[in-house]
DNA sequence: CGGTATCCCGTGTGATACTG
DNA sequence: CAGTATCACACGGGATACCG
């Protein structure tokens, strides 16, 4: 592993980019919050989101393509076939990202007395918040951190 | 504060629905990564970024508009004046976005052997993570939260 | 319900040229 | 260095229609 300073990094396999480039797209974020939510039906996507038909068909299947949904079909008895889209292991795994934009709206855009989303522990129902961690587990601010990249052999 | 079901929240008022409108952009997602990279120069942006002149000028515009970014002149002596584009504290305050997007891409977008990028503590050098706290400051699994929306008077 | 196909339009974007 | 202006074009996205 070499250090490579930010300047000489190369900007398009940056993972920042990378991640970008997957989910950098307005309709994508939002069907990943829809998924978090709890929903996974084609109409309710359409529903929820206003998006027309064509556009979610098309994201749909590019998210499946990455990876990030997993399209399966089931059947309640005496019902016909339905399909749903649940959120595989690399989706759930932006979690922090939806819930860091969550956050960050809460903070910066939402104005007072306008509706807010937060995201509670399921047991004690008291808040949870997003933030970064030591290797000890101590919180540690933005200020006392550091960006580093290396390029190498070993992941 | 009234809860409100997930499935009636208006979409178009969720925090992330308008963290999105504001930031759901991949230019502007990538300035605000050379800013935490700590680049703060037209060229230096354009450089690093191989965007158009003309696209960045209007989303530097757009951000000191949303106030993610402030535009300041400076001189060094000697020298012509200069301008420089420094992140606020509503720019700053993304830094868990970028992070988590970050910290995704190394996981599940970057493969073996390739560039990765961390975060680390300045003065040990240790990793850094982001992770899911309770109020007592306790890690939290994603599978023990649940999402609340609330309406009402008080933020 | 869960899509796909087609059409059409607006906007995002790059290339190029010009300015202080 | 730090932009703005203009043009030309591809692409995203909505509307609509159609299908199993």
């Amino acid at each position: 592993m070499k250090k490579v300073a930010l300047k000489y990094l190369d900007r398009k396999v940056c993972p920042v980019m990378r991640s970008i480039a997957e989910i950098g797209d307005k309709w994508i974020l939002l069907i990943l919050r829809e998924s978090f939510f709890g929903f996974k039906r084609f109409d309710d996507f359409q529903k929820n989101l206003g998006v027309s038909r064509s556009v979610l068909s098309n994201k749909l299947s590019k998210m499946v393509a990455l990876n990030l949904l997993e399209k399966t079909s089931y059947q309640n008895e005496n019902d016909r076939v339905r399909y749903e889209y649940k959120l595989t292991k690399k989706g759930k795994d932006l979690n922090k990202v939806v819930i860091s934009l969550l956050e960050w709206g809460n903070e910066h855009v939402v104005k007072a007395g306008e509706v807010t989303v937060k995201i509670v522990e399921k047991e004690t129902c008291e808040d949870v918040k997003i933030d970064l961690l030591s290797e000890k587990g101590e919180t540690v601010k933005w200020r006392d951190v550091k960006i580093e990249a290396s390029e190498g052999r070993a992941k």
